[in-house]
DNA sequence: TCCATACTGAAGCCTATACTTCACTATATA
DNA sequence: TATATAGTGAAGTATAGGCTTCAGTATGGA
């Protein structure tokens, strides 16, 4: 409970900077090296590596190194974490507006 | 398009900060007033004002006054947003998984 | 009317973190 | 072997933003 709670920490803190959306965007395409993700963004190689430990560390991405590359993989699993976050806030919401009904039929 | 992108940005950096997360999760519950809020928190009316201010920007929350007290309520619609940036990603993902497989067809 | 409650806005503090530079290692290629 | 490519780690900078204090305003109740 509280393992999985730091892990919605962890992907909602992973997903909050734009930069590292955008990594995740591009990588929802494919594969990509480090240096491919550096190019476009304008930062550097140590910027992109740095963004990439806070993605691995959330389960939203994973890398391995090839030869003298590094290969990362977007994670689609990783996402499931804070789909279900939206999926409780969602339900005790529902719950409230049932509770809300009860409470107008015991006007009748 | 860039409308929506900037309303990404807005939910996204929203519940990137774990105050605010608790913040919704306490007014799936139900409206509270800035106050309610505040208690349990352990942080003063005007640092709680300030994520409403943010969380009223990007649609997850609607307030207003009502006599001396502000009435803060959930607005689950909020969370379309993000719902539909996973799917996306997800959907790049699942094409080229398609790819990969048309790939390994033309083998045989 | 007087006092308490509920909130607001401006201003400043202080920490987290996004980003850089630089010196380095490891792998590929001519 | 020599050179270029790809990435790494430590250290420093600099800005954003989460939080506070404080001095207010507006509303509700005795």
């Amino acid at each position: 409970m509280a393992q999985a709670k730091r892990k919605v920490d962890d992907v909602f803190n992973a997903l909050g900077d734009p930069t590292r959306r955008a990594i995740v965007h591009r990588l929802a395409r494919g594969p990509l090296t480090v240096s491919d993700l550096a190019g476009p963004l304008s930062i550097t190689l140590t910027g992109v590596r740095q963004h990439l430990h806070v993605l691995e560390a959330s389960g939203l991405v994973r890398t391995e190194k090839l030869g003298r590359a590094r290969m990362c993989t977007f994670e689609p699993k990783g996402l499931g974490v804070i789909e279900s976050w939206i999926n409780v806030q969602r339900s005790l919401w529902e719950r409230g507006l049932g509770d809300l009904r009860d409470l107008l039929d015991e006007d009748d």
